[in-house]
DNA sequence: GCCTGTGAAGCTATTCACAGCT
DNA sequence: AGCTGTGAATAGCTTCACAGGC
């Protein structure tokens, strides 16, 4: 037990915070020097106290006359949500799913970049997808320690999944982003989220069906 | 006010039962007729009171010697999760992330099925990707109504995605799900699922990092 | 007057724990 | 003995509401 006891941050705080440092950096425009929690909050589609009580957690105080300055925010956002340094990851996985990934995410962000890809096929071995140079798996721990990277994005199908998580963990991977569709199994010192795009879909299935009978209820 | 409160299932139960479904129908040899809360709990990753807990919302019962009758229980999941016919989507955006999705849900899914795709770009109206037709996004209200689909999948880039969105509600869509990583609004009887891949690579990046941390305090 | 920061209340979701069944 | 179904307790998250500042 620590001194004093460490309050980690709601997972759904950080997301929101995600969100907001992207209005932050690119639906504003560079005139605006502060931004209200109304605002904020009418652009990310939450409520204002929502914006207010997520802003506690990063330390950036605002003023209540003019909101909260804009510049000064971003800097505590990006901060507080990937350290001071530059985060590298990895994607395993280039098929589809993966190839869009890469093109999704090749393009800029300065905080976080993909460094390698990864292929069982050997065949993708050496090409260069979306500006991102692919190696064959068995590198994978090789490349992982020159390129100091600790996070990876998983997107091959369901099957081989927990070997590549176990190959990951083993080459000293601390965080996952896990599209195979199924959990994964890592030490708890490991961090997964999980994305299932078939349970969104799914999800919307449902509660969209569900929208209409209250509304008729109702 | 309705005579009876409806209690609508909680979204993360939906999501999990979602799983569960896949479970039983893919992962499980066929010889196996019942299942224990326990062992379904272990393939999804949840505790089994949670298993429990959320079978409770289809009301499919379980013996308390043999568990749940596994072909019962998911027939219960898929009449409870799609309904009783087959529900259609459509697809908007065929850029590199639409492609994979299409991809990744043309295979198989007898109760969810992508039936059209859309695309601004002209130059796809008329071609088949991935056995999915596209279409020029003008004729969106008419392939939906000759369909009768009344799902989609939005994955366009942030600036176009409210416009697409505003034509799909007006083309009677009752549910979006939006990869396009800023909220949608939209009428309150029309649900949207928001997949935000940013926010997953930076919740990632924030708890696993945090994760150190926190191991170094404790 | 309108804003921020925040305790307190309210709501949602998960875990505990145990009665009842086989 | 070991499981299910479920009330009760707990944990986690969001909204309310208001004191304090500009």
């Amino acid at each position: 037990m620590s001194q004093i006891a460490y309050k980690h941050p709601p997972q759904r705080t950080i997301a929101r915070l995600s969100v907001y440092r992207r209005i932050l950096a690119q639906d504003l425009e560079p005139s605006v020097d502060f931004i209200h929690s109304h605002q904020l909050a009418s652009r990310a589609g939450v409520s204002a106290a929502q914006v207010r009580r997520d802003l506690m957690q990063v330390g950036c105080l605002g003023n209540p006359r003019r909101g909260y300055p804009v510049r000064q925010l971003l800097d505590c956002l990006i901060t507080f949500l990937s350290g001071p340094e530059c985060q590298k990851l990895v994607l395993v996985g280039v098929g589809n799913l993966g190839q869009a990934l890469l093109s999704y995410f090749m393009g800029g962000r300065s905080h976080l970049s993909i460094v390698a890809a990864f292929d069982a096929d050997a065949g993708k071995a050496g090409r260069v997808v979306h500006g991102c140079r692919c190696h064959p798996l068995q590198d994978l721990k090789k490349v992982l320690h020159d390129e100091q990277a600790f996070l990876a994005v998983l997107c091959i199908p369901a099957p081989g999944a927990q070997a590549a998580a176990d190959t990951l963990v083993e080459a000293g991977v601390r965080g996952i982003v896990n599209f195979a569709g199924i959990p994964l199994s890592v030490p708890s010192d490991v961090y997964v989220e999980n994305v299932d795009l078939t349970t969104s879909l799914e999800k919307v299935a449902f509660f969209a069906r569900e929208k209409v009978q209250t509304a008729s209820i109702a």
